[in-house]
RNA sequence: GGCCCCAUCGUCUAGUCAGGUCCAGGACACCAGGUUUUCAUCCUGGGAACAGGGGUUCGAAUCCCCUUGGGGUCACCA
C-alpha cells in the first residue's frame, strides 16, 4: 500500500500555482489567499509558480494579468516570477516552460529504471476505446497497450524521433491519501491507471511537473481545491517512484454559483443570453456589438464573446454580468480587503460569531482543522454588504483616495472632466450611499453631461414630482428659481437654510415637495446625492441653466 | 455508470473531534413596522435548519449503519 506519512518538522512552504490559460477567478483567489495566510501565520514562505505546459492555452500575459490580481488582493509571495523584473528566490525560474530540462532529468530517470514508459497510440486509437468504455457504462483506464511493444524497441522508435507520449508505470496496489482537511481516503488498486507523464510535444504534464516542482521547491504543504483530490494519488505515487517526501495535502471545498453549478466563465455568456431572449431581440442593440458576432454567438449556444463585446452588450442590455474573477470585483468597485474576507469565509471560519478580519488576522489566525469540507455557494449580496460596511466604516479622505484610483482606472472621463473640489464633493456626498466605488461613477452620470444634452423623459416618479399635487412641482420649481439665483454663497450651508425657509413658508415645511423638482431638472432623474450638494457639484450657473431648460419641457401645452 | 468525498436556516456558517449548558447561535437575504428631501443607509421586530430511517446511550445536531441527496473525478487541461 501506498500512503502519505506527513511529516512536521520541515519549514513550512506554501504555493499557489495558477495555469495562465485566462483570468484568476475567485476559486484560484481563496487557494491563494489561504497558502499566503498559512505561510504567513507558519513563519514559513510562499511561493508563486506558473503552471504553463500547456503550450496552446498559455500566454504571459495571463501570468501577468494574475500577478496583478495577486498584488491587488495584498499576497506577496517570496519566491516567484517578478513580473517583467525576473525572478525572486533561488528554486527558479518559477515559469514551468522554463524548467524542462530539469523534468528531462526525472523523466529519464524513471524511462532507464522502467518505472515509465515510451507508448505510441495513436490519439484515434485512444478515442475510440474512450468512447467504447463510455457507451458500455464502464470507466475508462488505459489498457497497457503501449507495453505490448518491446523494451528495446521502445527507446529506439522514441530515439528514432517517432511521435510518442510517456506513460508512468502504476504500481498495481491501493493508494491511500491523507488529507488535513478530509482526511484518510483509499482508492483501489486498479483505480489510477497508466497516466501520461509526458506529453507528445515534449512538455510534461501537470502530475509530472508538479510533482517535480514541489520537491525542487521544498513545498511542505500542498494546498488547492478539491478537484484535485483524485489526482493526489498520482502525485504520491510519483513522489515515491522519484523518492522524494510527501508534502501535507489539502483540498478545500469548491466555490460554486447561488444556484449550485460550478462557476465558470461562460456564466457570463448565459446571463446575456438569457436577457438577449428576454428582450425577444435578435439583432445586438446600436452601438453595442458587431451584428455578424451577434447573431454567430447567439447561434451558438457554447460560443464565448469577447469580453468588451459582453460588457457592451450586458450594458445595452441593462444587465449586470455575474462577476466571476478578481478583475471582475475590482472593475465593480469591490474593495480588495472585503474580497479576502469574503473568500476566507467561503470554506473557512474563526469560529464564534465572527465574520468580519483583515489578512493579517487571517494570517494569525487560518488553520486547516477549520476548513469546510462541503462546496461553498457563492453569495454576491452578502459580498455586497460586506462592502458597504466597509466602506460605511472608511476614513472620507481614504474612501476619496480609493474612488479617485478607482476612477482613473475605469472611468476616466470623471477625472478628466471635473475639478479636483468638484469629485471630492462628488466622492464626499456618495461615500454614505455607496455600496461599490463604481456606484459613485455608474450612479452620476448627469454631472458630465453638456447642460444642453439633460432630457426629461416622463416617467413615473419624474410625473409625480413634476406633474401631481397643487401645487405642481413645476410651479414651485418655477417660484423657486429666483431664490436659487440669488442665494449667497452658493454652498451647501446656505441652501439649505434658504431652502429650509422658503419651504416652511411655501409647502408647510416639506422639503422635497420641492426637493424632488429641483432634482429631476438637475439631473433628469429622480434619483442623485442630496440636493443641496448635487447642486453645488453643478454650480449655480449650470444649475439655473438646467432648471430653465426643464422648465421648458414641461411647459403646459395651453400656458398657466 | 465505476471510484472518491460530503450533508445544520434560502445562502455563508457556529456548535460535531472530547454526547448533556442547543425546543440549535451569528451574518447575509427575506417579511413587517419605524427614521429619512430622492436613492442608499439606519433602527426595531419576525419567520426560517440539524436530509430520512435504523441503531448505541439515562441522554444524539454531535458516535455507528443504511437510504436519499449533492459534489469531484474518470484528457497528450490544469
Amino acid at each position: 500500500m501506498s500512503t502519505n506519512h506527513p511529516s512536521t518538522d520541515a519549514p513550512v512552504v506554501t504555493r499557489f500555482a495558477p495555469s495562465p490559460t485566462g483570468d484568476l477567478h475567485v476559486g484560484g483567489a481563496r487557494t491563494a489567499l489561504f497558502c499566503w495566510a498559512y505561510a504567513r501565520g507558519h513563519d514559513g514562505q510562499f511561493v508563486l509558480r506558473i503552471e504553463d505546459t500547456d503550450q496552446k492555452r498559455s500566454s504571459t500575459a495571463a501570468a501577468n494579468e494574475a500577478m496583478k490580481d495577486l498584488a491587488w488582493l495584498g499576497l506577496d509571495w517570496d519566491q516567484g516570477p517578478d513580473g517583467e523584473a525576473g525572478e525572486r528566490g533561488d528554486n527558479g525560474p518559477y515559469f514551468q516552460s522554463q524548467r524542462l530540462s530539469i523534468y528531462e532529468r526525472f523523466m529519464t530517470q524513471l524511462l532507464e529504471a522502467d518505472l515509465a514508459y515510451h507508448a505510441f497510440d495513436t490519439a484515434e486509437a485512444l478515442d475510440a476505446k474512450r468512447r467504447a468504455a463510455r457507451s458500455e457504462k464502464r470507466a475508462y483506464r488505459y489498457d497497457r497497450a503501449g507495453l505490448e511493444v518491446p523494451r528495446e524497441e521502445r527507446f529506439a522508435r522514441a530515439a528514432a524521433g517517432e511521435s510518442h507520449v510517456v506513460r508512468f508505470r502504476t504500481p498495481d496496489r491501493p493508494v491511500v491519501i491523507v488529507d488535513a482537511v478530509l482526511g484518510e481516503a483509499t482508492l483501489p488498486a486498479g483505480e489510477v491507471d497508466d497516466f501520461i507523464i509526458r506529453k507528445a510535444d515534449g512538455f510534461p504534464t501537470y502530475h509530472f511537473a508538479v510533482v517535480v516542482d514541489d520537491a525542487l521547491m521544498g513545498c511542505s504543504h500542498v494546498f488547492r481545491a478539491q478537484e484535485h483530490f483524485n489526482n493526489t494519488a498520482k502525485h504520491l505515487l510519483i513522489q515515491e517512484a522519484l523518492g522524494f517526501a510527501h508534502p501535507i495535502y489539502a483540498h478545500f471545498p469548491l466555490i460554486m454559483n447561488p444556484d449550485g453549478s460550478k462557476m465558470s466563465k461562460r456564466d457570463k455568456d448565459k446571463a446575456v443570453r438569457a436577457a438577449v431572449k428576454a428582450a425577444g431581440i435578435e439583432s445586438p442593440p446600436e452601438g453595442s456589438v458587431d451584428p455578424g458576432v451577434f447573431t454567430e454567438w447567439l447561434a451558438d449556444k457554447k460560443a464565448q464573446l469577447d469580453h468588451r463585446d459582453l460588457i457592451a452588450l450586458a450594458s445595452a442590455l441593462g444587465v449586470q454580468l455575474p462577476e466571476i474573477n478578481v478583475q471582475d470585483f475590482r472593475r465593480s468597485g469591490y474593495l480588495p480587503e472585503v474580497v479576502c474576507n469574503f473568500l476566507a469565509l467561503n470554506g473557512w471560519s474563526p469560529g464564534d460569531d465572527l465574520e468580519k478580519f483583515d489578512n493579517a488576522f487571517l494570517a494569525e489566525h487560518f488553520n486547516l482543522s477549520r476548513v469546510q469540507k462541503t462546496a461553498a455557494r457563492f453569495d454576491r449580496d452578502k459580498l455586497l454588504a460586506f462592502n458597504l460596511d466597509a466602506i460605511q466604516a472608511m476614513d472620507p479622505d481614504e474612501f476619496h483616495a480609493r474612488v479617485l484610483e478607482h476612477g482613473r482606472h475605469y472611468h476616466p472621463e470623471f477625472v478628466e472632466q471635473l475639478a479636483p473640489e468638484q469629485f471630492r464633493l462628488l466622492v464626499d456626498a456618495s461615500r454614505e450611499r455607496s455600496k461599490t466605488l463604481d456606484e459613485v461613477f455608474r450612479a452620476n452620470h448627469w454631472l458630465l453631461l453638456d447642460d444642453e444634452a439633460v432630457q426629461w423623459p416622463v416617467t413615473k416618479p419624474v410625473r409625480k414630482a413634476m406633474l401631481k399635487g397643487e401645487p405642481t412641482g413645476r410651479m414651485l420649481l418655477e417660484q423657486v428659481r429666483s431664490v436659487i439665483e440669488t442665494v449667497e454663497p452658493f454652498d451647501s450651508r446656505s441652501l439649505e437654510s434658504t431652502l429650509g425657509e422658503w419651504a416652511e413658508a411655501h409647502c408647510d415645511g416639506n422639503l422635497g415637495r420641492i426637493a424632488q423638482p429641483l432634482r429631476i431638472a438637475v439631473t433628469g432623474g429622480p434619483v442623485s446625492p442630496p440636493i443641496f450638494d448635487t447642486l453645488v457639484m453643478l454650480g449655480r450657473e449650470r444649475t439655473m441653466r438646467r432648471i430653465m431648460r426643464c422648465l421648458k419641457s414641461f411647459e403646459p401645452p395651453e400656458g398657466d
